[in-house]
DNA sequence: AAGGCGGGGGG
DNA sequence: CCCCCAGCCTT
């Protein structure tokens, strides 16, 4: 039999597959070697000397890592990430915290509902006795999509699953030049490096991946002088590797106006619990107006008639931009049965925007 | 399929 | 100022 009629056999996504896995013979292994010797030292993970010595990763810290890392930077998350483990190394210690308390932790790292998931994932791990060790028996766990599924099964289990991530759609969205509709290109990633994770160290492999993606895949001026998979690269031989990704443009943020009361007694700042769903849903919070993105916001009744804004905060929230007048007043006004928090832990507990009111109030 | 959901750092 | 980043969930 020809090998024109062994492929002809094939089904047709298998020979689409296999066509591309051909395109990039030995990229994996020309990846894996650069990444023996540049692999990132990060707290997470074990290094490339300790995984081939046998030491097996922990699935706790890897899947607390991923978990911080959606749609955040490793520095930012690092910082976390340690005062996380440090507080909890566990995953049973993690899910005998109280809500407030992991609340009040992940303060300031945005993407609220990760906090809310990660209890109910932890929760559920120690109630099942242990973690899936499969990307679809982790898929199935809250807080874990199919990045994250994958990168957990790859890195605390060796399976053979793939990670792409944003660092990996950018590496092959240069490696295929992708050109068309960015929705389409990632599905097609997708199953290309699904095809392409290795036997043997998918680990590795996405570790690698990632790490080229952000130490010269990077953004802006990738160092493709240096790039241990350039021959393989479209892009660069088109000579405009920046070009890549494609992506649609983004809609514009609305401003939105309103007045945030930073009210204190003794030392306790006015606070409200937010609710569980919702922008900064399950959060700490200072009591506020409306948001408007047209009109001036109702005052509410208690607020005197001579009260006076000190100052304005603005923050970039993911879908529109807000415009705060931080007023500054002292209890004796305010009815109802408020929750009052020491300034102290409500500085390390509250948002960021609700910091940077209460910091301009003192 | 589309939109809601944070925050910070880099160019 | 702009950009984007180790995405997930709901509707």
């Amino acid at each position: 039999m020809t090998m024109l009629a062994i492929v002809h056999a094939m089904p047709t996504r298998e020979k689409a597959a296999s066509a591309e896995s051909t395109r990039f013979d030995g990229l994996s292994d020309a990846l894996l070697d650069w990444y023996s010797a540049h692999a990132r030292d990060l707290p997470w993970r074990i290094g490339p000397a300790q995984r081939a010595k046998g030491i097996p990763a922990d699935p706790y810290r890897v899947w607390l890592a991923e978990i911080m890392l959606q749609q955040t930077t490793v520095p930012h998350a690092a910082r976390y990430f340690e005062a996380f483990t440090r507080r909890w190394p566990t995953v049973v210690d993690l899910a005998d915290a109280a809500d407030a308390d992991v609340m009040a932790a992940w303060a300031g790292l945005g993407y609220y509902a990760r906090a809310r998931n990660l209890l109910k994932c932890a929760r559920e791990v120690v109630e099942r006795g242990d973690w899936p060790r499969t990307e679809t028996g982790l898929r199935e766990l809250p807080g874990i999509g199919a990045y994250t599924a994958g990168a957990v099964a790859a890195l605390a289990f060796n399976q053979r699953a793939p990670a792409v991530d944003g660092n990996v759609d950018r590496v092959f969205a240069r490696l295929l030049a992708a050109k068309g509709e960015w929705k389409a290109e990632k599905a097609v990633i997708a199953s290309l490096v699904r095809d392409l994770v290795p036997a043997d160290r998918p680990a590795e492999f996405a570790e690698a991946l990632m790490d080229l993606g952000a130490t010269i895949c990077t953004p802006k001026r990738p160092n493709c002088l240096i790039c241990p998979v350039r021959s393989w690269c479209a892009a660069q031989a088109e000579g405009e590797p920046e070009r890549y990704p494609i992506k649609p443009a983004r809609k514009a943020k609305p401003l939105r106006r309103g007045d945030v009361y930073v009210v204190l007694r003794s030392g306790d700042v006015m606070t409200q619990t937010r609710p569980q769903n919702g922008l900064l849903g399950g959060m700490l919070g200072l009591p506020t107006s409306d948001w408007l993105e047209d009109g001036t916001p109702e005052k509410p009744d208690w607020l005197p008639d001579s009260a006076r804004p000190i100052g304005e905060v603005r923050h970039v929230f993911t879908h529109f931009e807000l415009q705060l007048s931080v007023f500054r007043l002292t209890s004796g006004t305010v009815p109802g049965n408020p929750g009052w928090t020491p300034v102290d832990d409500a500085e390390k507990a509250l948002p960021s925007v609700f910091r940077k009111a209460l910091k301009l109030a003192f």
